[in-house]
DNA sequence: AGGCAATACTG
DNA sequence: CAGTAT
DNA sequence: GCCT
């Protein structure tokens, strides 16, 4: 073991050194010219600077076709045709170990692909002891299960053994790179060298020795079986908008060199390292946190089917999506923003982001645990809450509201639907109220309602929740504040003898959590706090250059209420789609930005991770953090193809009332698209007779004008 | 009396 | 399939 | 709970 380090250290310098004398400069010292990350003083660093493993990888790979161009190494090449995904332990940036040994695998005719992607890799070597969840979750894996039975994963002590015993050093013909590739046999060349010969090449059962996991020891032995999960298969839309789609059989078949993922090339060949591009994210000069979406690369992106675009289009529309257009443009949308940071302030109004969560939470949790209610813990807004006529009244109902959701029955839940809607209406309602008939008179406001407002204009109170307010009440909202508990677990726990969040931590009453709960309990109140606006931007300012490094072509939006303009925010949505006008999409670009964003340490862990990153349609769900001193905050990835877009931006920034009038007025509107005539089974809504046909998916333009809704700028679409 | 959005991941 | 989440 |  020792033996490799030396091996590759060595052979790190002397390549390093080779390439200098050529006047060249070679990866590593390119890498010493970056800039760093957070180095705003721009003081240069004498030291090394840092490099992710992927943009090592990258450069690696650019600087072997110099090589190739200009002349051969002397190195056997005996790792050619040899795609390996190296795993180094490190996550933010490359150690010298893992540079070195990246620089081996290149000077030894191998390519060193920087993500873990199951279509184009053919083997994972990892360090010696490589701690299995780090790497999954750098891979996006749920389990070691999940790769391919066709790629070893093996140790970096496989690599230097073929090094060592290989029979003929004496570099091949070497032609093709990649038909030889999933035999993963670096013990001599015998392999490359049958190639398509008469016989198979031999099986290399010396993997195993040095196979990483031991839940993979025959891995790259037996033949290639997918045990991807299978997944239903999504209706294809009606439209046939959806041209770009992969289909099943496709994305099921066998990895081949030449049509990898469409966009891996990216990754995979030139990759122009645009220093600035993916390191500017800190300093000051790319986004305000006013202007979503902008980026020197927005105009490009828009590509002639702008997402709002239109003739109608506002100013403060175009803002959103080219903010470049119109300099001023961003002036008013800040100005907007912050108008409604103090108007409305406290998000209480839409209903996507509910600020509530388990109140009553503040008694278990001793940390910063938010009195909800306003929903403020972090913003600049000095001002907060007042300015509704009725806000006593909305206080009480929300309170009301919260003690409902802790209740199992169906009718409770719908209770909560009811005064929710009511709430969402009297939150805009301009007057104090003064009288039942006033207030029954207000939409969504009913008989029951209409009395228990009075009862608190009159008392002050709601004697309805004292008599609802118990202990069990409490505790199990406190308990569904936890992400990944509802009112289900929570009641369970509750009847396990637990009340409090230290229970939970005990396992009071032996009860179990998923591992999703442990997460959501051990950020109880990171999750539970909205951030600043400021630093949602920070933190998609810091992704999207990341993402377009991979595909400069992507598309990728920052939805849900950040576009929306809101002063602060419960979590962050990302879109992610690109334009398939040149034959290629993001299919595929979803894990390596996942990948991507573990190694700099902005995901910190996953939720939920799609069934398949094959699809276009894609649902990711994680924490994320600005830096080391930020809290986590909950992050979203949707891809859709291109051409849903529309309906994608609509559907995750608008409200459910946009939906429900869609349903009124005899359509469906879904992230995919707005449908006609879908039919569903009376008795199982989830049913779907008939798929209907889509109408408008494009852009939220022609969605919007089909359902007769005005255009409304993203941060005036509170309700319908 | 029946609807109240629609859909994806987890175990 | 039930539970949870958006 | 409210609305149709």
């Amino acid at each position: 073991m020792s033996s490799s380090v030396t091996i590759a250290e060595a052979s790190t310098s002397s390549s390093s050194k080779a390439a200098m004398t050529r006047g060249k400069k070679t990866a590593a010292a390119e890498a010493k010219s970056a800039p760093v990350k957070k180095d705003k003083s721009g003081k240069k660093k004498k030291k090394r600077e840092l490099v992710t493993p992927l943009e090592y990888a990258q450069r690696l790979q650019e600087r072997l076709l110099e090589m190739a161009a200009t002349r051969k190494s002397h190195a056997s090449p005996y790792l050619r045709g040899k795609r390996i995904f190296y795993y180094g332990g490190d996550m933010q940036y490359a150690s010298e170990e893992t540079r070195g040994r990246m620089d081996y695998i290149i000077k030894h005719g191998g390519t060193v692909v920087p993500t873990y992607d199951p279509a184009v890799i053919t083997h994972i070597v990892t360090t010696d002891n490589p701690p299995k969840y780090p790497f999954l979750r750098l891979c996006s894996l749920r389990s070691l299960k999940e790769i391919p039975d066709h790629i070893p994963t093996v140790k970096w002590s496989w690599v230097i053994s073929g090094a060592s015993r290989r029979v003929n050093p004496t570099a091949s013909s070497g032609k093709d790179a990649g038909k030889a590739g999933h035999t993963g046999n670096p013990d001599g060349d015998t392999a490359e060298q049958i190639e398509d010969a008469s016989s198979p090449p031999p099986v290399d059962f010396k993997l195993m020795f040095h196979a990483a996991f031991k839940e993979r020891l025959d891995a790259g032995i037996t033949p290639y079986i997918s045990k991807a999960r299978p997944k239903p298969q999504k209706v294809m839309d009606p439209a046939g908008h959806d041209h770009s789609r992969v289909t099943p059989s496709e994305k099921g078949s066998r990895p081949n060199n030449s049509e990898i993922s469409a966009i891996s090339e990216f990754t995979l060949d030139r990759i122009e390292p645009k220093e600035s591009e993916i390191r500017d994210f800190d300093s000051s000069s790319l986004l305000t946190d006013r202007i979503p979406g902008h980026s020197r690369f927005s105009s490009k992106l828009q590509d002639g089917a702008p997402v709002a675009g239109s003739s109608r289009e506002s100013a403060a529309s175009r803002t959103l999506n080219n903010p470049e257009l119109d300099p001023l443009a961003s002036f008013y949308e800040q100005a907007r923003a912050e108008k409604e940071a103090d108007n409305l302030q406290s998000s209480l109004s839409s209903d996507e982001e509910q600020d509530e969560g388990a109140d009553s939470g503040g008694k278990c949790v001793p940390e910063h645990a938010v009195s909800r209610k306003r929903g403020f813990l972090c913003d600049s807004k000095p001002d907060e809450h007042t300015d509704c006529a009725n806000q006593d009244v909305i206080d009480k109902l929300q309170e009301l509201k919260i003690l409902h959701k802790a209740k199992l029955s169906a009718e409770d839940n719908w209770r909560v639907y009811a005064y929710d809607k009511a709430i969402r209406a009297l939150r805009s309602y301009p007057t104090r109220i003064r009288s039942y008939e006033e207030a029954r008179a207000i939409r969504g406001v009913g008989d029951k309602t209409a009395q228990k407002i009075i009862e608190i204009l009159q008392t002050g109170n709601l004697r309805r929740i004292g008599y609802e307010k118990t202990e069990d009440v409490e505790a199990i909202n406190t308990f569904q504040g936890i992400y990944g508990v509802g009112r289900h677990t929570a009641f369970k726990w509750y009847a396990n003898g637990c009340r409090t969040l230290d229970d939970v931590r005990a396992r009071k009453g032996g009860i179990r959590l998923s591992p999703c709960q442990e997460i959501g309990l051990k950020y109880y109140s990171d999750i539970n706090s909205r951030m600043p606006r400021s630093e949602a931007a920070d933190i998609f300012n810091m992704i999207k250059p990341i993402a377009l490094s991979i595909d400069p072509k992507l598309f990728i939006e920052i939805m849900g209420s950040y576009r929306r303009g809101k002063a602060d925010c419960g979590d962050i949505d990302i879109l992610i789609s690109r334009p398939p006008n040149d034959g290629k999409t993001h299919q595929g670009v979803l894990r390596k930005l996942l990948g991507e964003l573990h190694r700099r340490g902005i995901l910190t862990e996953d939720l939920s991770l799609p069934d398949s990153f094959d699809d276009l349609e894609l649902v990711y769900r994680g924490l994320c953090r600005r830096d080391s001193s930020s809290l986590r905050r909950r992050i979203d990835f949707l891809t859709v193809p291109y051409a849903s877009r529309g309906a994608a931006l609509l559907y995750y920034t608008f409200n459910r009332s946009l939906r429900l009038k869609a349903n009124k007025m005899g359509y469906s509107l879904n992230q995919r698209g707005l449908f006609q005539g879908v039919i569903r089974n009376p008795s199982n809504r989830l049913e779907k007779l008939d798929d209907g046909t889509m109408v408008a998916s494009e852009t939220e333009e022609e969605i919007l004008r089909i359902l007769g809704v005005p255009w409304q700028e993203p941060h005036e679409r509170i309700r319908g």
